[in-house]
DNA sequence: CTGAAAGCGCTAACAT
DNA sequence: ATGTTAGCGCTTTCAG
């Protein structure tokens, strides 16, 4: 391997110098530098990465957040609505505070989130947002060499990390109970878990079971009969979700009102009512959750649980920071993000 | 962060201890090695996998960042389809060949991606994946130190980067013609630059530009027209798409046709024909760019020249990870990526 | 059995 | 304008 002691002796100054030419101070003379340049390409030299994060020890646990942090981000997926704009939320959250976001993308695979949560906190960054994953609290401590750490929507009542939770039960409720404040009866959910029983269904650690819960939470509280029949499983995108209009189509139609578990499942169900012939809303309401942007300008307009995702952004950044610059040893908190209903067309 | 030295000054030993206890080495005696696994667990001690890297400079000069690649991607925004879709894939396709892919969003701004290059380049990844902005590349190979970069739609005809296109002209044309081809020969474009003159509406090195050539030529090779008021701008988000139309009415109401320069203009194009009573693609037929995954679920479905993203981030990791494994001397490509017009309803 | 010293490639801070 | 020193966390070597 070339190293810039090799550069040096080539070119016939020290290492010091070549770092300084390479990385562009204007510090050293013109033709010193052109001759380093030179050497470096002659001898095909490149920087070394993983020296430069040992050294990148030393300068950030001096640094103590005085200048350019960087915070992690691990999320399930990168392509789809929410995650998106809370990656995108989270990295001007983080701008505003002169920290630096980086991404990275689980897929929900937990060899996947092991090796992110070990890069990153190791590596890269001076603290980690990490969205919702089976892996034990306990894990995540280990694997992150105890480093400052918010959990997003991870609700396992574990008290020994900082957690930024969506409103999934109140929100959920919220839904039901608007859908039958504008007269709708046969009310049905789609999204759930494919379930083999109710507790599964319900898991209450997981944010799908978690909607569930809520709902009936409303459905007891206004008196309507809760029917698992008119719970509709799905993945959470919006081919599948179309997919199980189709699937459920006999369901579906017995239903005068949908609750979709997030929009991403009512823009997938949107089209696939289209596709059976029936009318969003005269035929049946549609009422999705998350309040993602593109919601406002689908055809028709959705109306939804619009969580306050600059909310979560803003709150798991400052706890993160916090964290960060601050004592370690503060109280770990559990902080719920609010939520409106936004009235649109579709319901 | 504790360190072994901290370990070893809990439990009243050096950190070479440590060291040998955490490492199962049997040369430590019993009753030390507890002492010092209790230390370690009280303390939280984690082996810090960076200066064990560093560590192994010393010990195999052949390491070659195979085990832990990573690459960085830097894109301008984070909560848009397209850009999330080609995170994503770009991510996948990265881990099929043993690299961890990290995203940073530039939003366009050049502060933002000179700190981004500088960072990704310097202390997280062995390459970066750059997406197009008017930075020089002789800016962009001196902040990333002279790195393996590999620049995406980027077309300002410099061939000593390697660089990945999108079809635009190509497909921009392949629009046109298409819309033709349907008997359409009121054809307005929207998505454009507010310009102030001709040639900046052109500008041939920037993506906008480059679609509007692209139709230019198909008008031209079919005998059409040009008409400058019937390219509409808007920036290429949904919002201000929808606004255009409202904005650009009388324009509009004088098309039979509209190519989208985007998807996601797209989008709110066909949401803005609602609100004005338009049908789509009777009154109005519309084709997009881009073919992002949601353009099937759309109301109306939506017809668009489905650039082949999965080819970009395919390409654009092999053209990566072949310049950081590899010579860093091969001569410097320029490929494009294929597309298709995806026939559906609104066109 | 235990530990002191050296050193991996690089760069901030200081010296010349 | 250029060089010297020190040190990031760890482990190999070798001396106590």
């Amino acid at each position: 391997m070339v190293t810039m002691k090799d550069v040096g002796r080539e070119a016939g100054v020290s290492a010091m110098t070549v770092s300084n030419v390479l990385r562009g101070n204007d510090n050293v003379a013109p033709e010193t530098a052109k001759r380093v340049r030179e050497a470096a390409d002659k001898l095909h030299y490149r920087l070394n990465t993983t020296s430069l994060s040992a050294r990148s020890l030393r300068v950030s646990t001096s640094r103590r957040g005085k200048e350019f942090g960087t915070i992690g981000l691990a999320i399930f997926e990168l392509d789809q609505p929410y995650p998106s704009q809370l990656a995108s939320l989270v990295s001007i959250e983080a701008e505003k505070r002169g920290y630096q976001t980086v991404v990275q993308q689980t897929r929900i695979n937990e060899l996947n989130e092991r090796s992110i949560i070990e890069r990153m906190s190791n590596q890269f960054c001076d603290g980690l947002l990490f969205s919702s994953s089976r892996l034990s609290a306990y894990e995540i401590e280990t694997l992150s060499n105890h480093r400052p750490t918010v959990l997003l929507d991870d609700d396992r009542r574990q008290t020994d990390i900082d957690t930024v939770l969506t409103p999934c039960e109140a929100g959920a409720q919220a839904a039901i109970t608007y859908l039958h404040g504008i007269g709708r009866r046969r009310i049905g959910i789609i999204g759930a878990n494919p379930a083999v029983n109710e507790v599964s269904l319900e898991d209450s650690r997981i944010t799908k079971g978690r909607r569930i819960t809520g709902c009936r939470i409303a459905f007891e509280e206004l008196g309507m009969t809760w029917n698992p029949a008119r719970v509709i499983p799905t993945p959470w995108n919006n081919v599948d979700a179309r997919q199980a209009v189709h699937t459920y189509e006999s369901t579906i139609r017995d239903c005068d009102a949908l609750f979709c578990m997030t929009d991403t499942v009512a823009f997938g169900v949107i089209r696939g009512l289209k596709d059976i012939g029936l009318d969003v809303p005269r035929d049946i309401a549609i009422i999705g959750f998350d309040g993602i942007a593109m919601g406002a300008s689908m055809v028709p307009s959705l109306t939804t649980v619009a969580v306050d995702i600059e909310d979560i952004a803003r709150r798991s950044v400052d706890l993160l920071i916090r964290r960060i610059d601050d004592e370690p040893n503060l109280p770990h908190q559990r902080v719920t993000a609010t939520f409106h209903i936004e009235r649109r067309e579709s319901a």
